[in-house]
DNA sequence: GCCGTTTTCGGCCCGACTGTTTTCAGTCG
């Protein structure tokens, strides 16, 4: 039972408790719970077996929580929610995923109409029967036609680099507006999360007339869902490329917030969240008997604080805290102690490790790699190709191998200000052996270690054919750790703690794959990393020069994993970097 | 259900917008 699980089961139960009508505050709790629970980077299983007593000194856990928690680890479930599943069916929790319908609508159709399928639901909905329940009327009910269609992509997002040029896109032209002034993108988009739900957009100005009319009239917008005196919603017509492994077009939303200039950083600040970080900040604000809203910051009627983040957080005895850290994890720690880290750049990177050529599944030669790499600054790279289990990508054997390496080795003789590295990115096979003989690993500069293959085998035999790797004295990294693919398809199940444990040990590095949908390392695990002095390092994995491109995306995830230039080691010197090699 | 320089009770962030209302509850972020 891993931490993950734990957190479903307390948000499953949270769900069903509001369809229950439990007070707000308690499922509340349950989903703070889940959240502080998803963001340790220890395993619940491990602390209990410590010292069951330390579950209470995690943030929203008490004796109930610490006792429910030790109740599922023991039994595999929580009573509670069992009970209650058999009580309420599926699809009436499923109901709670139509946009505009909460536990409140949910509970009085389940009570009162007695519907208990989304099949139910439809036919009471196309009957007219639902617009007679108090409270509810047409609008409601066409709503929930709408959303019963919608269902299938409730909750879908999209991969942050597909987001992020379309919003910036939009903000660059409402900044061109005669009436705005500022334009900020905020939300997710700005927290800079791997992926986003919808979009978030600030503007300020008098009169948010032009701007709202802009965007309503924009050629991408498909509806304005709603519109009031400073808000609007509007949804996009499907974009292309899109998330979704099997290809299905998704329509995103867009919330516009037009503020007065001088409320600015206070509407950045609240429009950014996450909404789990605001709620702290207002805490603090009571704390000290001023209100934070979106205009600003008071003291009864008194403005303290509006015009900049920075006066904002500084009203509340905090530093400016980096958008990447506003989730409520361990950022106002850090804060109160002044340990905001200094968060990676792009241009802190030296080196990028790991890239394919002709030789196996890459489209440009050995010499275009090398020179892509000098044109992006890059001072050294390592020349991964595939090993030969992977014959779809013309894996290399050990002759095809050392003939490979001969060749670069003769043509980085012809650069002096870019170090290039002999590697390879060797395959773990099935059985926990890897795929080159260690002869020839050592011979390599670089060895990089992966699994391709044999991803659904039971979390046990995944995590020795990992031991294995790091075990192997030649080997230098692991690579895109779980296989996982952000969306429907499943990384490999891997034992973190203990892998992460051995790579500590061994002095094995672990590499950020930067590529958008592949974000091997998520920013809970590269934390983590980051806690046991676990170098990292930050690869794109380049199937072509414009591959390299990609860099910024892996910065981005270890940015929100509050890593540093010291805590990744391809920001070091080639020197420097050679003498962390075990 | 959690939490405590208002600590074992009584709080728990705050405002915009919509639909069904006649002053507000529900939902959302």
């Amino acid at each position: 039972m891993n931490n993950a699980k734990i957190a479903d089961q307390f948000d499953q139960l949270a769900d069903l408790l509001e369809l229950e009508g439990a007070n707000a505050f308690r499922v509340r709790a349950y989903r703070n719970a889940s959240r502080t629970i998803e963001g340790l980077s220890e395993s619940l299983a491990s602390i209990v077996e410590d010292d069951p007593a330390q579950l209470q000194e995690l943030q929203g856990i008490g004796k109930d929580l610490a006792e429910k928690i030790e109740a599922i680890l023991s039994t595999g479930e929580l009573r509670q929610l069992e009970e209650l599943k058999a009580k309420i069916p599926a699809d009436v929790v499923r109901m709670l995923r139509i946009p505009g319908i909460g536990p409140k609508k949910v509970a009085t159709l389940y009570h009162d109409l007695k519907i208990t399928s989304l099949e139910l639901l439809k036919h009471a909905a196309e009957e007219g029967k639902i617009s007679e329940l108090k409270g509810f009327g047409k609008k409601t009910e066409q709503i929930i036609l709408e959303g019963l269609e919608q269902l299938e992509q409730a909750g879908v997002r999209m991969y942050l680099a597909d987001a992020k040029p379309f919003v910036d896109a939009i903000a660059d032209q409402l900044r061109k507006l005669k009436s705005v002034d500022q334009v900020s993108v905020a939300g997710s988009v700005r927290r800079l999360k791997e992926t986003v739900g919808d979009l978030d957009m600030l503007a300020t100005a008098d009169d948010p007339t032009e701007a709202m009319d802009y965007l309503a009239n924009h050629p991408l917008t498909e509806n304005v869902i709603a519109r009031g005196e400073t808000k609007q919603r509007v949804r996009f017509q499907p974009l292309s490329p899109c998330m979704t492994p099997d290809g299905n077009r998704i329509s995103l939303e867009m919330d516009l917030r037009v503020v007065p200039k001088e409320s600015f950083g206070a509407a950045l600040q609240y429009f950014t969240g996450s909404k789990e970080h605001n709620i702290v900040t207002r805490r603090l604000a009571k704390e000290r008997d001023l209100k934070l809203n979106e205009y600003g910051l008071f003291h009864g009627e008194d403005p303290k604080a509006a015009a900049t983040e920075e006066e904002v957080y500084e009203a509340l005895d905090l530093p400016w805290i980096p958008p990447e850290l506003r989730e409520n994890r361990r950022e106002f720690i850090a804060a109160e102690n002044g340990r905001i880290p200094d968060l990676l750049e792009v241009s802190d990177i030296r080196g990028d490790l790991h890239m394919h050529t002709t030789a196996t599944d890459g489209t440009a030669t050995i010499e275009q790699m090398i020179e892509g790499a000098r044109e992006r600054g890059h001072k050294y790279i390592a020349i991964t190709d595939h090993s030969k289990r992977v014959t779809m990508a013309n894996g290399l054997d050990a002759d095809r191998l050392r003939a490979h390496w001969e060749e670069i080795r003769k043509i980085r003789e012809h650069y002096s200000d870019i170090e290039v590295y002999c590697g390879i990115e060797c395959d773990i096979l099935e059985d926990a052996t890897l795929d080159l003989p260690d002869d020839v690993l050592a011979e390599a500069d670089w060895v990089i270690a992966v699994l391709h293959y044999g991803l659904k085998q039971p979390r046990e035999q995944i995590t020795k054919r990992l031991l294995t790797a790091i075990e192997n004295p030649h080997v230098h990294m692991l690579g895109h750790l779980s296989g996982r693919l952000i969306g429907k398809r499943p990384g490999a199940d891997v034992d973190y703690e203990t892998i992460f444990q051995a790579a500590a040990d061994h002095g094995v590095m672990l590499e950020l794959n930067a590529h958008p949908s592949r974000l091997d390392l998520d920013d809970i695990r590269a934390a983590q990393a980051k806690e046991m002095g676990i170098p990292i390092v930050i690869n794109t994995d380049a199937h072509s020069t414009a591959g390299f491109d990609l860099m910024q995306w892996g910065v981005y995830q270890a940015r929100r994993a509050g890593l540093t230039k010291k805590d990744v080691a391809n920001t070091r010197t080639a020197k420097q970097f050679l003498k962390m090699l075990r």
